[in-house]
DNA sequence: TTTACTTTCAAACAATCGTTTGATACAGTG
DNA sequence: CACTGTATCAAACGATTGTTTGAAAGTAAA
């Protein structure tokens, strides 16, 4: 016997075990391969209770997508009282263990990165939630560093180099295990890509800086 | 009425118009996304035409991909006299030329980059005869950049951050279009893009050497 | 208990997938 | 001519997909 309250969070269990299953999924298949059954099947779900808690398997894949960490990352690094070039090392750190530590729950930023290349009826969601205000936040910061001496374009090219480096590790993971099969993205490796990606950039970003000043 | 040359010919045409259709189509949707009937409707074909000259849908993509062009470009970059940081830049903007330039046809490297991330079982291939020797190409150009002054691991991650700027370009392109709708990919676009993923990479090399001396 | 509502489930649904089949047309060989 | 092999085609095959259905189970309120 349950209470209402108890009840009301059997079914919010069974939403809550889809959702994760769901993330689980979509992060290792793209939309096309994943399939609702293998989502229920590790959910310990029926195959019509996705339909019946989300409507569709695109209502899944968008209900599965939550970029709050993501947010609280930046929102915490922005009142930071380090100098913009530390930020950006720290950052940095935090979203590569986002993207890469499979321990780290946050594995919405893994299907994020999945998405990019494949559109689906989430990409809206996520371009608008996720992707411009990671975008515009490192914008803001890599401008804080270079200063006014670069143009709109180059600040851009700025960032994209940057997000590029970043989402690479999350995109070409198959590849790389065949290419260093000895590798494993243990928590100090994962933090020293995160530091080479930021004394990387730094360097570039500077650089561009200077030619611009002769 | 034919000769013998002219069927095989026509034969070898409806080859041909395949495998064209098969990377146009297989460069815009994931493997499990692209599907037979619409590379037979693009190539003007029966359904069954791909089975019976490819034998199957992996077929069909393991032919489709010929990394040759790729392959031409590491050759002749090493046969150039400039100096080593003069033909890293070459070679991005060549590279990213081929990435990127919708009239270029080397789609090849379009399904390589999209091929990344969703792992079929063409993926032994594309890392075996592309993937695999374009970072050595790029290891041993950084290597000749730096000297010996860094060691293994850090080299390779050099190349992953240039080879993963390059890519981001690719793979991020339904993205990038909604971030920046006004955008337009054109040669003089790809060339600015290839420029400064050249000067942004040398620099990030030329920092990590001097953190390394000190 | 009876009634009403929510949730779960096995089963089926319609659509689409990659693949196979058997017929057909055609060119070359004897 | 008949025979052989190649290439194409409409049609169907079996499997799998996302989704729907109707009954069963279970809870809450009457």
């Amino acid at each position: 016997m349950m209470t209402e309250a108890e009840i009301r969070t059997a079914s919010e269990q069974t939403r809550k075990r889809l959702l994760d299953a769901a993330r689980e999924v979509f992060s290792q298949h793209s939309f096309q391969g994943a399939t609702i059954r293998e989502i229920c099947r590790l959910a310990d779900a029926n195959v019509a209770a996705v339909n019946y808690h989300f409507g569709s398997k695109d209502g899944l894949l968008a209900e599965a997508l939550n970029f709050a960490p993501l947010a609280a990352l930046q929102k915490a690094n922005a009142k930071l009282s380090e100098c913009p070039k530390q930020r950006l090392r720290l950052f940095l750190r935090d979203f590569m263990v986002m993207l890469l530590d499979e321990k780290n729950p946050s594995s919405q930023c893994r299907i994020m990165a999945r998405e990019l290349a494949d559109p689906t009826p989430a990409l809206d969601k996520i371009v608008r939630e996720a992707i411009a205000p990671l975008h515009e936040f490192l914008a803001k910061l890599v401008r804080e560093i270079v200063g006014d001496k670069i143009g709109e374009a180059e600040l851009r090219r700025c960032v994209h180099s940057i997000v590029g480096q970043c989402l690479f590790y999350r995109h070409s993971h198959p590849v790389l295990q065949r290419l260093h099969p000895k590798l494993r993205y243990d928590r100090k490796e994962i933090e020293a890509i995160g530091e080479h990606i930021a004394e990387f950039s730094l360097a570039g970003i500077s650089h561009l800086d200077m030619t611009r000043l002769k």
